[in-house]
DNA sequence: CTGTTAGCGCATTCAC
DNA sequence: GTGAATGCGCTAACAG
C-alpha cells in the first residue's frame, strides 16, 4: 500500500533491510531448516517480507542450494483422459511434498520425447516421470536410456509409467494379469469368439494386454484368430476405425471385441452403434483403464480398473523414497512383472453392461 | 563414454576449459542473442557441450538474466476434460515458444488458488494463466486481485481464462451468447418447458450460462421456472445428482434440461436413465462445452461447443503479446462480452440426438 | 546465535 | 572479437 512502484519484487536483501538484520539472519528467519534464530528477529524479518510481500526467488534458491524442487513430467497427451488423470495424482502428490511440477506432451513422438527429456534437464528437476508407452521396437530407445542414466547419475530420479523397457524405477500396471483374468471372466460368461481392437505402433502397453487377454483364452478355450486382431491409433478415433473395419470384413461369429484402452473401446462402441448393430446384444464389447467416461456410455462398458490417479501419486512417492526396491513394492499386489526397481499396481476386472452373459 | 563417473552435470565453465575459451565466448557460442564469435571458436565450444551433453542451468540463467522462460498455469482440475484440454492448448503453444509451464490445481478451493498464486510467484514466471471458474461473490477475491496486481507490477503477465470479474488481459468464452443462441434453437425444435441443472456455488461462468439461457428463453417464449434450476456440484456426480433430485421431485411437465457443462450433462443423461426414463425421448438434454465423450454416449449430446484446446492456445498468446488490446481480439467474434484487455471465443450450437426435433 | 564472506552457474558490462 | 570482472538472489560455511 504505501510502497509507490516497485516495479521488481522484494528481495531477501529488502526484507533484511526493513528489518533490519543481516541477510544471513533473514535467510535462516525465512527457510532455514534447523531454525536458530533469536524469536525476535524471526519476528521482525517475517513482518518485515509480509509487508514487502516477499516470496523467495526459487531460481536463486535453486542456484545457491544445487538443487531444486522441481518434477518434470512427460506425457504423451494432456488431453487424454488416462494421461489427465495420472497427471492429477502426480500434481497431488507433488503438491503435498512442496514440490513444482512441470509438464510436457510427447504427443506419442519417440524423437520428441527425447528431445524433451533433454530440455528438460535444463531445470535440473529432482525427479522426471515419464508416462506412456513407446513403440516396443525403437530405434531412440538406446540414447534416451543414456540420456536418463546420464540424468541419474547426477542426482536425478527418473520413475517410468508403465513401461518396463529400461532398467529405472519404475510403476507398473497390471497389464499381463488384467487382461488375462478379463478373458476368463469373459468365457466364463459364455463369450466363445473374440476380436481385438489394438493400438497399432507396437506399443509395448497395448502388446501386454494382448498377450494376457490371449493367455487367459488359451487357458480357458476362447478362441481369438490372428486375423481377428486389428491395430489402429491408441485414440479414441483409433478404436472407432479398428472396429469399423472389422465390422465391415464381415463379422463371421465373432460375440466380443476387446479394446486395449478404454478410449478405443469407447470410439469402437460408437463405430458398433453407427454400423446399426446394437453394442452388447449382437455385439460385445470390452476394454481397459476404467477411465470415468464408460461408466455414461450406453451401454456401461466392461473393463479392467487401473487407479490412474494412484499411479501417479505412486509414482512420485517412488521418486522420492529412498530405497527404490523396498517402500514400493510394499503395497503392490503380487503382479506377473514384479519389478525389481518399484511396484506394480493392481487391475480389477470389472463387469458391466457391454458384456451380458451369454450362458 | 569417456568421462568416468561425473556426478554433477557439466557447466558452462566446463565446457569453456574444454574448448579451451573464456566462459563468455562460450556462453555466447550457445546463447547470445547477438552472434558475434568467431565460427571456429563457435565450433569448438559447440562441440565441447554436445561431448560433455551439456545442457545449460535454467536456474541459473533465470538468476543472471533476471527472467525466466517459465509459464505457470493453475486450473480448478486436472483430470477434468474441459480443464485438461485447456492445458493441452497451453503447453502446445508454450512448448512452441520455448517456454516451460508448471501446473497445479486448485481443487476449486479460493483460498487454495490465492495460496498457490503467491507460491507460485516465487518461480517468476513469465506469464501466469488461471483458469476456471470462482464463486461470483468470493471474500477472498481481492486479496486474489491484489496478488495478480502486484505480480503484474513486477512485469509478469496474468491471463484469465473465462472469469471476467477481474481486470487482467482476459479470454472469455461466450458463455451468455452461446446459451442464449442454444435456448433458441430449442425452442425452435419445438420445446415449451424446461429445467436447468447448474453448479452451486455462484460460479460465474455457470451464472452466465443460465443467464444467457434465460435471456434466449425469453425472447422466444420458452418457460424455465425458478424452481427448475437445480444446483449442484459443477461436476459429473453433481448432474447426476442434480437431474436425479428434478426428477424424483416430478418432471411436471419438462421436456429438457440443460446442463451447464457438459460433464454434468453426462452425468444427468446417466441419471435420466438409471431413472428407468429414456434420454431424448422422455427427456430431452442438453449441455455445454462437447468434451469428446458426448459424441460417444447414447443419445450423443447437444452442447455449445468451445474450442478448449484453442482457448488455452489463446490465453498464452495473449500473454506473450506487446499489446493485449490488439493482437487479442484480431479474429474474436464479436462476442457479447469484448473484454477491453482480451478476446473472446466464439461458443457454436451443435444439435445432436439428445435433443430431438418435437415440432 | 549473528553477521561477513564466498560461492552457485550464468549473462553481461567493461576494458583490451 | 575476446576475456576478465561484476552481479543476479540466495545459501552455507566461516568467523565473531
Amino acid at each position: 500500500m504505501s510502497e509507490p512502484s516497485r516495479t521488481t519484487p522484494a528481495t531477501l536483501h529488502d526484507v533484511a533491510r526493513e528489518a533490519g538484520v543481516s541477510l544471513a539472519t533473514a535467510s535462516r528467519s525465512l527457510n532455514g531448516s534447523t531454525r536458530r534464530v533469536n524469536e525476535e528477529y524471526r519476528q521482525r524479518v517475517l513482518d518485515a517480507a509480509a509487508k514487502l510481500n516477499y516470496t523467495p526467488n526459487l531460481s536463486a534458491q535453486a542456484v545457491a542450494r544445487g538443487t531444486t524442487t522441481t518434477v518434470a513430467l512427460l506425457v504423451a497427451d494432456i488431453a487424454d483422459p488416462y494421461f489427465s488423470s495420472i497427471a492429477a495424482g502426480v500434481v497431488a502428490e507433488a503438491d503435498a511434498e512442496h514440490l513444482i511440477v512441470t509438464m510436457a506432451a510427447t504427443e506419442r513422438d519417440p524423437e520428441r520425447e527425447l528431445e524433451l527429456v533433454r530440455q528438460l534437464r535444463g531445470q535440473r528437476p529432482r525427479v522426471m516421470i515419464l508416462a506412456g508407452s513407446r513403440p516396443t521396437v525403437d530405434r531412440t530407445e538406446g540414447a534416451l536410456a543414456d540420456e536418463l542414466a546420464a540424468y541419474e547419475a547426477s542426482g536425478g530420479r527418473v520413475v517410468l509409467i508403465s513401461r518396463n523397457e529400461l532398467d529405472f524405477r519404475t510403476v507398473l500396471l497390471e497389464n499381463r494379469g488384467g487382461a488375462e483374468r478379463l478373458a476368463r471372466e469373459l468365457v466364463g460368461l459364455g463369450y466363445r469368439r473374440f476380436a481385438v481392437v489394438t493400438g497399432g505402433e507396437g506399443l509395448r502397453t497395448a502388446a501386454d494386454r494382448l498377450e494376457g487377454f490371449r493367455a487367459g483364452l488359451a487357458a480357458v478355450g476362447g478362441r481369438l484368430d490372428d486375423a481377428d486382431v486389428v491395430r489402429s491409433a491408441f485414440t479414441r478415433d483409433g478404436g472407432y476405425d479398428g472396429a469399423r473395419r472389422l465390422i465391415e470384413r464381415g463379422l463371421d461369429g465373432i460375440e466380443l471385441v476387446f479394446a486395449t484402452n478404454d478410449v478405443m473401446a469407447v470410439g469402437a462402441l460408437s463405430a458398433i452403434r453407427d454400423a446399426g448393430l446394437t453394442p452388447g446384444r449382437d455385439l460385445a464389447i470390452a476394454g481397459f483403464d476404467d477411465i470415468p467416461t464408460v461408466q455414461d456410455v450406453t451401454p456401461p462398458l466392461t473393463t479392467v480398473r487401473v487407479p490412474l490417479e494412484e499411479l501417479g501419486r505412486r509414482a512420485l512417492r517412488l521418486a522420492l523414497a529412498e530405497d527404490a526396491d523396498a517402500g514400493a513394492d510394499a503395497d503392490a499386489t503380487a503382479g506377473e512383472t514384479a519389478h525389481p526397481r518399484g511396484g506394480s499396481v493392481e487391475a480389477e476386472v470389472v463387469l458391466r453392461a457391454s458384456t451380458p452373459g451369454i450362458g
